[in-house]
RNA sequence: GGAGGGGUUCCCGAGUGGCCAAAGGGAUCAGACUGUAAAUCUGACGCGCAAGCUUCGGUGGUUCGAAUCCACCCCCCUCCA
C-alpha cells in the first residue's frame, strides 16, 4: 500500500475526477492525517454494473492506494425504492426477491478491484438492507425522520424537476430515498467511522443530505465528493452502444465487444478516458496525448486505453482474447483461419450460432439479428453490407453453401463495419 | 370528489373525417470518404418479394371511409376541495 500522506485529493482533481468536495480544505487535511474510512453506495437497478459505474468504483481503489479503507455499500435497501435524483419520471418498482438475486450479482463486481485481505485498510462490503430492514415505522419517523426538513427537501435541485416540472410528479416513496440514504451515512459513520461518502455528481444532494444527518444524530463532521458525470464531446450518452449497455459482466458484454467498445472512443474523449478509467498517471497520458498529436497517424490511445481498462476488468485472459478475435475479424484475412482458431472464437465470446446447409442468407440475417428482419436483410445485402468469409454477398439468394464454408462448417459473417457473426453448419 | 389539460410510429413533436404508414427534428442503420475515427454527403428507417397487411392508450359505435367524430373505460399532469 502506498503512503497515508499521498494527495489523494490532488491526484483526482488532476485527473478531472472531482466535481464537488463538501468539507474543501478540511477534507484534505483529514485525509491527510491518517487514514480515513470512506464509502460509495451502488444500488441493484440490473443484474450487472455497468461500465459507468467503474469510475466510481476505480476511485475506491484510488483512496485505498492512498492508504484509505473503502467500503463498497450494495443497495439492498436502497434498491428496493429507487433513486429519483434527475431522473425525469418514476420509475417501476422491483420485486423484492429479484433485487435480491441482483444483490448477489453485484457483490462480486463490487468486490474485484479492492483488496479485502491484507493491510489495515481492508475494504469492506456491506448492503444497507442489514440496517435498514427492522426499522420500524415509528421510529424511523421519529428517530431519523424529525431530522429532515422538508421545505429543505424540496430545494433539492436533484428532486426539483420532479416537483416543478409539468407533467411530472413524484411519489413519497422515492421523495423518502433521500431519507434512506442519509442514514446509510450515518450509520456507516457510527459503525465504522466513516467520514467520507463519494458518489456521482447526482449523489450530491443525498450526500450533503447524509452529512447532515450524521452531524445531527451523531454529532460527527464527515465529509462528501462528487465524480463528474462521463460526458461524451459528442453529446450522447456515454457507456451504450448500437448494441445496448456496456456491462461489466462477461456473459452480458463479452470481453471482445468490452474491449471493441473503448477502441472505439472518439479522439475527442480518449486522453480523459484514460484519466478516468486507468491507473496511468496523469504525466504518462499527457505523453501519450503529445505524441499521438506529432505522429501524424492514427492515435495509440484508443489502443491502449482499450488494453488497459478490459485487462483491468477481465484480466490478462480477458485481454488476450479480445485483441486475439479483434486481429482475426479486421485484418481481413479471414480465410487464413483455422478450425482451432474459428473455435477459439467462440469460446473468446464472438457470437455464434448453427444452422444446416443450404439455409439462406435471409434466414440467417434474422436469426443472428443482425439484421432485424426480412426486409432489413435484403436491404443491407443491396447495400453490399453483409459479407461472408471475407467476400461481399451479391445476392440477396444467397444460401450457406457447405462448399464455400471455412475449414468444413464454419462461415463468418459481416455486416456493416464492424458486426460479425460465426455460423457453423450442422452435422 | 370537482374543474381543466394530456396519452401519435424508438424519443420529441405535427396531424381534427378521405390526398396518412402518418410532416418535421433527433436517435439509429447502411453506403461513400477515413483511422474499425470525427465531420460531411447519399440512402434506409411498421411488416411483407409483392399484392397487401397491421399501427396513432383500451373497447365498442357513427360513416362508403376515422389517428381524427360519439360512448364508456384505463393511465398521466395541473389547479381546487
Amino acid at each position: 500500500m502506498a503512503t497515508q500522506a499521498q494527495d489523494i485529493i490532488g491526484d483526482l482533481e488532476a485527473r478531472g475526477l472531482i466535481n464537488q468536495l463538501a468539507g474543501g480544505d478540511d477534507l484534505k487535511a483529514h485525509l491527510q492525517s491518517g487514514s480515513r474510512t470512506l464509502y460509495c453506495g451502488f444500488d441493484p437497478t440490473a443484474d450487472s454494473l455497468h461500465i459507468g459505474s467503474m469510475v466510481p468504483l476505480l476511485a475506491l481503489k484510488r483512496f485505498q492506494m492512498a492508504g484509505h479503507q473503502p467500503i463498497a455499500l450494495v443497495g439492498g435497501a436502497t434498491g428496493l425504492i429507487g433513486d429519483p435524483s434527475f431522473k425525469d419520471s418514476e420509475r417501476a418498482l422491483n420485486s423484492s426477491d429479484v433485487v435480491e438475486q441482483w444483490v448477489e450479482r453485484l457483490k462480486p463486481q463490487l468486490s474485484q478491484f479492492l483488496d479485502f485481505d491484507s493491510g489495515s485498510n481492508k475494504a469492506l462490503l456491506v448492503n444497507n438492507l442489514d440496517w435498514t430492514r427492522n426499522v420500524d415505522v415509528l421510529s424511523f419517523l421519529r428517530d431519523i425522520g424529525k431530522h429532515f426538513s422538508v421545505n429543505a427537501m424540496i430545494q433539492k435541485e436533484s428532486v426539483k424537476q420532479r416537483i416543478e416540472r409539468e407533467g411530472e410528479g413524484i411519489s413519497f416513496t422515492e421523495f423518502t430515498y433521500m431519507i434512506l440514504q442519509s442514514y446509510d451515512f450515518a450509520e456507516l459513520n457510527k459503525r465504522y467511522n466513516c467520514t467520507l461518502q463519494i458518489g456521482g455528481s447526482d449523489q450530491w444532494g443525498n450526500i450533503t443530505g447524509g452529512i447532515d444527518l450524521t452531524r445531527r444524530m451523531h454529532q460527527q463532521q464527515v465529509f462528501g465528493a462528487t465524480l463528474p458525470l462521463i460526458t461524451k464531446s459528442d453529446g450522447s450518452k456515454f457507456g451504450k452502444t448500437e448494441s445496448g449497455t456496456i456491462w461489466m459482466d462477461a456473459n452480458k458484454t463479452s470481453p471482445y465487444a468490452f474491449y471493441q467498445f473503448w477502441l472505439n472512443t472518439a479522439d475527442a474523449d480518449v486522453y480523459k478516458f484514460l484519466r478516468y478509467f486507468t491507473f496511468l498517471s496523469v504525466s504518462e497520458i499527457a505523453a501519450i496525448e503529445e505524441a499521438d498529436k506529432n505522429s501524424g497517424t492514427k492515435p495509440e490511445a484508443q489502443g491502449i486505453l482499450a488494453a488497459q481498462v478490459t485487462e483491468l476488468l477481465h484480466g490478462p485472459e480477458g485481454l488476450t482474447a479480445a485483441r486475439r478475435i479483434s486481429e482475426a475479424l479486421f485484418s481481413g484475412k479471414l480465410s487464413a483461419l483455422t478450425s482451432s482458431d474459428l473455435a477459439q472464437l467462440e469460446l473468446d465470446g464472438l457470437p455464434s450460432s448453427t444452422f444446416a446447409p443450404g439455409t439462406g442468407l435471409i434466414e440467417v440475417l434474422v436469426s443472428t439479428e443482425l439484421a432485424k428482419s426480412n426486409k432489413m436483410a435484403r436491404e443491407f445485402i443491396g447495400n453490399n453490407a453483409v459479407n461472408i468469409n471475407g467476400e461481399v454477398v451479391a445476392s440477396v439468394e444467397a444460401v450457406l453453401a457447405p462448399e464455400t464454408a471455412l475449414e468444413g462448417g464454419y462461415f463468418v459473417i459481416r455486416r456493416g463495419k464492424k458486426l460479425f457473426h460465426l455460423v457453423k453448419l450442422a452435422g
